[in-house]
RNA sequence: CGGGGCGUAGCACAGCCUGGUAGUGCGCUCGGUUUGGGACCGAGAGGUCGGAGGUUCGAAUCCUCUCGCCCCGACCA
């Protein structure tokens, strides 16, 4: 290809609207322009590099045995009803209406498709496992479409399913398709971790997420650096040295604790206490389906909840924290004041079910202070197993860096920011039973197919390849998606020998195989130099002053190595370099 | 959806407070000089100032409404 001829439209400067590296890179360099908010289109560079990633991925799931569909991307909504989810996902999913006004929409994942050819075409158990994919653009309405690539509302996305009789069948599909991805990621140059993960709303036993470590990451993560322990900070959970309590009183003693409001307040209040060892009281709502419930959490005060872990431990879609009049109503006094002690009465009194949930860290204390329902005062020698009626024991707290890791008794815990870049789901029979895809088992009845589900986003490899591969001067592609191997650089086209070298070596390189840009434009040398670096082709042969002796460089844009090479070896060099892995 | 910011030439921005000829840099076109890390000189082209309504003799500038984009939060199969 000739740079003259194609479309590039490199930028010097960072456009405004960019704030994260590799939407900045990713525009400057002429990959992607915006269309609308979360909406971009690719540019010449752009798709080619978005067709590498595919290829990869076709690779590695016709390599575990991925059989490829291509699904439409239009949906009634008669399919999404049945699974329940046309209810379950409120605004982030597209809808439609056509002209005899049947309700439709815009695939945001593939379950019920997928799940609705299954039921009409397997029959036996003789017929699975299958391994199902397609890649397919998917639509969802974004609350929020952000930094780049990294947010749309329209992407596209690797998705497999898997099909089969029995748990232990789908545990060797789960075990392939992880084995496949850590296979993608590798290959596309992405530096990633594994972590358990909050199935949400997917449904589902487990659940494993792919994550690139970047600033730019949505996610936190945590990490245990001496055994490999990793966890979305959703579900990560970490050693805390347990508190030995000096006996208390024989019951709680209520004292007047004018202006105080917060732990820290009290910790500081003459006859308070320091945060761990006062109870934090915090009242929720909880919705599942339309039902409300009440909650009051208990967390150690110098604890942190989680409140994912709150809504996943009590079964809840959703959490809030009560309104303040909510709270007055149900235990007489305003935050600040509130505890766990005659909760449950002063709940009965006014007509509201109280569920009392704690974290684990506070199981068996004793002698410990919390808020005692009545506006400005408190209540110490609380002894909560005496004290409290705690419904359920759960670990809600948020894990911090520099905890102790949960598995292995000597590493300590770091949380950072991470981008997902995969997510692979063990489904069970939720879509398999709600839509009634069953196939006949060897005694002949009809059993529900044991299904997975493993997405992939195209636009995440790209943003983590960038975010995690770039330098001052530009993104650094690994050979592997790089949307050339080798770029040559003529640097001025008027003086002829040298313009007449490139055009040979263009050619020679192009018959040994390699995909070739020649920067044939009529612009100075350093123009080129900048441009070739920005756009992050992996090699670049510079012909120049030395073309006409037989001599040419070679820079590589990773190690910014520069090495002069003669003319006449310079493309079996180049042809061993760009086969060599990413 | 809540909070904040911004819409002026292809890109980055100034001008707005205090109403009166629409500007700067980069890019683009032409000519010349240059030619190894985003050259220089000269001459040009290019703008319904996001849109609508209003105030005014006069609106990029003031007021109202509206659309769009970005950031923080909520949300995120």
């Amino acid at each position: 290809m000739r740079w003259s001829q194609y479309f590039i439209p490199t930028l010097r400067e960072d456009p405004a609207d960019a704030e994260v590296i590799s939407h900045k890179l990713l525009l400057r360099a002429g990959v992607i322009r915006q269309l609308s908010a979360g909406i971009y289109s690719y540019l010449p560079l752009g798709q080619k590099i978005a067709l590498k990633v595919m290829q990869i991925l076709r690779e590695e799931m016709n390599a575990i045995g991925g059989q490829e569909f291509y699904l439409p991307a239009l949906h009634p909504a008669e399919l999404w009803q049945e699974s329940g989810r046309w209810q379950a996902i409120g605004d982030d999913m597209f809808r439609l209406k056509d002209r005899k006004g049947s309700d439709l929409c815009l695939g945001m994942t593939h379950e019920e498709v997928f799940t609705s050819i299954a039921r009409n075409e397997l029959r036996s158990y003789k017929q699975l496992p299958q391994v199902w994919y397609q890649i397919q653009i998917k639509f969802r309405d974004e609350a929020r479409p952000k930094s780049g690539l990294m947010r749309l509302r329209t992407f596209i996305m690797k998705d497999a399913y898997t099909f089969d009789i029995d748990r232990a069948g789908l545990d060797v599909s789960f075990a392939h398709q992880r084995e496949a991805y850590k296979r993608i990621f590798s290959r596309c140059g992405i530096q990633f971790l594994i972590v358990e993960a909050s199935s949400g709303a997917m449904g589902g036993s487990e659940s494993n997420e792919f994550m690139a470590r970047t600033p730019a990451g949505e996610d936190l993560i945590v990490n245990c650096a001496s055994c490999g322990y990793a966890a979305n900070l959703e579900k990560a959970t970490s050693r805390v040295p347990t508190i030995e309590d000096q006996s208390g009183p024989a019951g709680p003693e209520e004292f007047p604790t004018p202006g105080v409001r917060t732990i820290e307040d009290l910790t500081t209040f003459p006859g308070g206490a320091e945060a761990s060892r006062q109870i934090k009281s915090l009242v929720f709502v909880a919705t599942e389906g339309d039902e409300n419930r009440t909650v009051l959490v208990l967390m150690r005060g110098d604890h942190q909840l989680h409140e994912t872990k709150l809504a996943d431990g009590i079964r809840a879609t959703a959490v809030r924290p009560a309104h303040p009049e909510e709270i007055r109503d149900l235990l007489g006094a305003s935050p600040g004041s509130l505890g766990g002690v005659g909760a449950k009465e002063k709940a009965k009194a006014a007509k509201i079910e109280l569920k009392i949930v704690a974290d684990s860290s506070l199981k068996s204390r004793s002698n410990m202070t919390t808020g005692a329902n009545k506006d400005d005062h408190h209540l110490r020698g609380v002894d909560i197993a005496r004290d409290i009626q705690v419904d359920e024991w759960l670990d809600l707290r948020t894990v911090e860096s520099g905890e102790g890791c949960p598995r292995c008794e000597i590493g300590t815990l770091e949380v950072f920011k991470g981008m997902e870049i995969g997510h692979i789901f063990k489904l069970g029979t939720k879509y398999s039973e709600s839509m009634g895809a069953t196939v006949l088992n060897q005694d002949g009845r009809p059993v529900p197919i044991v299904m997975g589900s493993y997405g992939i986003g195209v636009e995440r490899i790209i943003t983590a390849a960038v975010e995690q591969r770039h330098d001052d001067d530009g993104i650094i592609w690994p050979k592997s998606l790089a949307p050339f191997d080798v770029v040559v650089t003529i640097t001025n086209i008027k003086q002829d020998a040298v313009r007449e070298a490139g055009e040979k070596l263009y050619g020679d390189l192009q018959r040994a195989g390699l995909d070739v840009l020649l920067d044939d434009r009529d612009e100075r040398a350093g123009v080129k130099f900048k441009d070739a670096d920005l756009i992050g082709i992996p090699y670049r042969i510079t012909i120049g002053k030395k073309a006409p002796d037989g001599i040419v460089e070679l820079f590589d844009r990773q190690t910014k190595a520069n090495t002069d090479v003669k003319l006449s070896e310079v493309v079996a060099h180049v042809q061993k370099l760009a086969l060599s892995c990413i």
